[in-house]
DNA sequence: TCTGGTGTGCTAATTTTGTAGCACCTGCTA
DNA sequence: TAGCAGGTGCTACAAAATTAGCACACCAGA
C-alpha cells in the first residue's frame, strides 16, 4: 500500500498523531498527547496508538519500562509522498509555484551556505534542460 | 480559526472532498465524486458536503439548476498553510531540505524560462541575506 | 517492604462518520 | 402536457471512531 493510500485510510485522530510521530520520533505516549491539538485523555492517546500499531502502520521499541514509538514507513519515502501531494492538490502540479511558494514562506531563512547549494542545484537542472 | 486546524478538524472522506475542491472549483457534487478515491454514491457525496456547507467549510453558488461547491478559504491562504505544514512535520522546518526534495519530486519538470525565474528570485534571497 | 507515580491492557459506552433511500422540484422534449 | 433526466432536501441506520474508566504491573525511594 503506498503512503498516500495509508495517510489516506487513516481517521482524523489517527492522522494527527502520525503528524506528531513524523515530526518526532521515536517518542512516548504522553508525549504524542501533549503534541496533539485540543488533546484527548491519555487513556484515548493510548488507544488510538494501539489500534495504529495493530495496522501496521506504527512500531515500538521498549525503551526502559515505556514503549517508544515511530512511523514504520521511513522518512524520505513520506515526505516524498507529502511533496506530490502538495504539488497536485494545492498547486497543479507546477513546480516553480510551489518553490516560489516554499520560498516565501514563513520559517528560518536560509544560510549564505544553503543559498549556494540550491545555486548549485539550479545550476544542475539547468544542464539537464538543454 | 487556522486552515491548519480546520483541515485537522475534517473527518476521511471530508477530507478526501476538501483535496479536491482544491484541486478544481467551483465544482459539481457529481465531479466531485467522480474525483474521490473510492467513490462512495452520489447520496453519500452530497450528504458529507451538505455537512461541510453547515460547518462553514464548503460554499456554493446556483449555476442554473445545480450547485457549484469550493473551498471556503482562499487558494493563497490555503497554499500557504499546507506548506508550513509541509515544512514543520516532514523538514523539520528547513527549507534547503523541502526546496531541494519539492526540485527533485517527479512531475512536469520546469521549463528554461521557469528556471531563469528561479534563479532571480534566489538572487534576490542572496542580497536579503548578507 | 510499602507506597506513589507511571505505564500498560482490556472493556464498554457515546459520538461521529459513512452510507443509502425516498420524495420532491425543475427544465427539456416527444 | 406528460414523462424523463438530473438535481435537491430530508431522514434513518449501520459501522467506525473517539472517548473514558478500571485493574494490574513495575520501578524508585521512604
Amino acid at each position: 500500500m503506498s503512503v498516500n493510500a495509508i495517510y489516506a485510510s487513516l481517521s482524523r485522530r489517527e492522522r494527527q498523531i502520525m503528524d506528531v510521530l513524523h515530526e518526532e520520533n521515536p517518542i512516548s505516549a504522553k508525549d504524542i498527547q501533549n503534541k496533539m491539538p485540543d488533546p484527548p485523555s491519555y487513556s484515548t492517546v493510548r488507544a488510538l496508538i494501539t489500534r495504529m500499531v495493530d495496522k501496521g502502520v506504527v512500531a515500538f521499541t521498549h525503551e526502559g519500562t515505556k514503549h517508544m514509538y515511530r512511523p514504520v514507513q521511513a522518512q524520505n519515502t513520506v515526505q516524498a509522498s507529502a511533496i506530490s501531494r502538495l504539488l497536485k492538490t494545492f498547486f497543479k502540479g507546477s513546480k516553480i509555484k510551489a518553490v516560489t511558494a516554499l520560498l516565501d514562506a514563513d520559517g528560518s531563512e536560509m544560510d549564505a551556505h544553503e543559498i549556494a547549494e540550491l545555486e548549485r542545484k539550479i545550476a544542475r537542472l539547468k544542464k539537464q534542460s538543454k
